[in-house]
DNA sequence: CTTGACTCTTGACCTAGGTCCAGACTGTAC
DNA sequence: GTACAGTCTGGACCTAGGTCAAGAGTCAAG
């Protein structure tokens, strides 16, 4: 019976936990898919689609909030007026915004690599099997002196 | 005097909270600034445009550890070595990554936008007072049956 | 030299976004 | 029909990232 895939596939499909998937159902965030006979939770698609695309909208930096109306705004069902329109314009201008921003970080690193690279090509020692660097990056706040 | 500027002066110019800012200090997330004979903090351009950094980073989906490794990234005085140049490239497909994401975000919302605004242009009604839709967004879970 | 706005530290508290667990049920395979 | 993996609900718990408050000190203006 090919009704839909279970929690635990839709897991591992998408990347996110059972729990977070069950969580995101109560919070009204994803949309409650059919269930079995016994109970079990049934996921189309569309339903494995949206997860995705919560998930994905969460590591662009929304907020759950955020992510409610930009789901309102994908439903091809939303009826036009002019508060979505408003809304459709305020997250044009913010993705407008981290485009930019991601941008400059992305340029930012491109010359970081290059300048690394170029270095690390220039010196002897490329094997270094410590780095200073990256025991600091280990070692957040617990600088307690003794 | 001009050694610096307050916390109070940074926080309105950089959208953090001083309580922010003296929480990403004590997390060893911001340089420490120097400080007024009352010891008072005092930040020069460079720290400022660090904290206008990590708040960017933030609103792009970067949780304060890997803020605390772009940063590292970002700093002149970080010496190349395998492990950084790795590290950089990491950061980068995390990068292009999100650029992919929130460019596919960016065309669905310009396409709703279109449909919506030529909705509202073909609709005699464009005045609603009261939108369904908007009334659905600040409901969240409260959906208790009376 | 005082007044009022600002800042200091310490430590408790808070919210968002999950995560974990117990105890019971379901579904499939032998 | 029983064994075993998967799922269910409810509720307690957890972590990241702050936020707030008290009580004391600082700084510039008048």
């Amino acid at each position: 019976m090919d009704r839909g895939l279970q929690i635990g596939k839709v897991a591992t499909q998408t990347g996110l936990s059972i729990d977070t998937i069950r969580f995101y159902e109560r919070e009204g965030l994803s949309s409650e898919p059919q269930r079995s006979e016994g109970g079990y939770r049934l996921y189309n698609q569309a339903e494995i689609e949206q997860l995705q695309f919560i998930r994905k909208a969460q590591e662009l930096g929304f907020s759950l909030q955020e992510i409610r109306e930009l789901l309102i705004i994908s439903n091809e069902e939303t009826e036009a007026c002019t508060h979505v329109r408003d809304l459709i314009e305020h997250k044009l201008i913010a993705v407008h915004g981290k485009l930019k921003e991601l941008k400059r970080l992305e340029h930012l690193l491109e010359s970081s690599l290059a300048k690394c690279s170029d270095a690390l090509c220039h010196s002897a020692d490329q094997q270094h099997e410590r780095c200073p660097v990256i025991e600091q990056i280990n070692r957040k706040t617990n600088e307690v002196k003794s």
